[in-house]
DNA sequence: CGATCTATTGATCCGTGTCAAGGTTAGTGG
DNA sequence: CCACTAACCTTGACACGGATCAATAGATCG
């Protein structure tokens, strides 16, 4: 058995609405590893708008994965306030920073009405033992996790305020894409004060670019829903301020030969 | 068999030096698996100041354990100029993010002379049907090296360039002490370019701060060396400006209970 | 010993945080 | 269904931190 990224979700949920013996016919896999696939993974459960999944500084004894909705992690930081550490998707998988037995450094909540499938992390520990491929599975997402953190790093890193705003757009219009969701107006569940957290800004200055992006008609913005209308020049502005130069960089560089 | 964060560099080093049969008996392991490991691990291997460990965009086909020394991640972003991803120090991972089989999304230098422990992939990949724990532990490695990145997250996530710097000298400290190098006078093979960049900030700030808390006897600057002479101050600085207030938020917060 | 890279220091200016006030939305209970 | 309240968003004025430009001094290396 191998599973891979994009198929894990949908076995998953194929995983709880299906016989045993459908599932070992459709993916090609034994009967008694899905028999103990299932006792490890629970869900879809369906969860609450505000409702939280774990809390900081709590034990890492499950991780989740992301059916429907969105989630925002958030820890208290040195300051003392929230700050947005990250925030979650369709397919997306919560938690994998406890699995290697530590407690988990933020706290998860729902952003929108959603579901989640959950893993129990001591019986995913006994169960890579029976099923041939699963702790493989989990380094592959491990591996994905971390480059996904490390897009978010790149983000907050930026200087200019317009291009952190820009870039977050693209990236939500990419996550929408693979989601099966419309890469143009996107759906938002996130206050000002999230997404400019998210970014590193002040909550005024996400206001005020929101808004004049939209005087600029690069967006609409509405309730809930932000809409694409200039996609190049939303790029220009991520880029910075010539991606000519970067691109010259680049293809100067001595490793892309 | 289980390793732990801590002394699998130590059985890496032993590995390598010892004969088979004494370290089945020092740590209990199979012979079998031993010789399976021995196949699979290769150093130390000497570097050089300034050696690419691995190129952006390169095949992830190993990764790499510090031994000794210190190694900048750094990748062209956006604007085409060359960031700070990282920085790696002794008993740290290289190159985990692209164990999920994918490409490395930046460049590792080795700052000053060193030797790292290389780990091939592929090989990797089939070791780790013949020695059990072998992947548990390398989820273990990844959920700590998620963590430690997320720290990097937080860090530049700072709005105050002091916080940043303070912030920065206390973790290569904590660095300097799990490693067993002096946590005050603390060794540095980086120029203020490269600390600039992974701070988030410009080389003249960075360079500014530095002299500015050598004057105020926080600290005492040479070359590629940082003592650290008031380390409750420093301490305060990376904190922000009340450390009281975030603490008392702390202990109201509802999971501390 | 010059050539090149790196660090320091000063002057200036722009961007964004902060404070403040008013407007809008959402959620609650009568 | 509407009044009421709290949370959220927008907009303006202002100050300040840090980026940027520029020039000099120091370090490093062949």
């Amino acid at each position: 058995m191998h599973f891979n990224q994009l198929n894990l979700l949908g076995f998953f949920s194929a995983f709880c609405a299906y016989e045993i013996e459908a599932l070992a016919l459709r993916y090609g896999v034994r009967r008694e590893e899905l028999q103990r696939l299932r006792e490890v993974v629970r869900g879809p459960l369906p969860v609450k708008r505000g409702e939280i999944l774990y809390r900081q500084g709590a034990r890492g004894d499950a991780i989740f994965a992301v059916a429907d909705g969105s989630f925002k992690a958030s820890a208290a930081n040195a300051r003392g306030q929230e700050s947005i550490l990250d925030l979650y998707f369709q397919g997306d998988f919560l938690g994998l920073e406890a699995l290697g037995g530590e407690t988990h450094g933020c706290t998860l909540e729902a952003l929108e009405p959603g579901s989640v499938f959950k893993l129990s992390v001591p019986e995913l520990a006994t169960a890579v033992a029976d099923v041939p491929g699963l702790e493989r599975e989990l380094i592959g997402l491990m591996s994905r996790e971390i480059c996904r953190r490390e897009e978010h790093r790149m983000l907050v890193g930026q200087k200019d305020a317009a291009s952190k705003l820009a870039s977050f757009l693209l990236y939500l219009s990419r996550r929408a894409q693979t989601d099966g969701s419309d890469p143009v107006d996107i759906r938002l569940h996130l206050r000002r004060q999230d997404m400019a957290s998210y970014l590193g800004l002040a909550t005024e200055t996400v206001s005020r670019l929101l808004n004049r992006f939209a005087r600029n008609r690069l967006i609409d913005v509405a309730a809930k829903r932000i809409k694409l209308r200039n996609r190049d020049e939303i790029s220009r502005l991520a880029g910075g301020k010539n991606l000519w130069a970067a691109a010259a960089l680049l293809l100067s560089s001595p490793w892309y030969f």
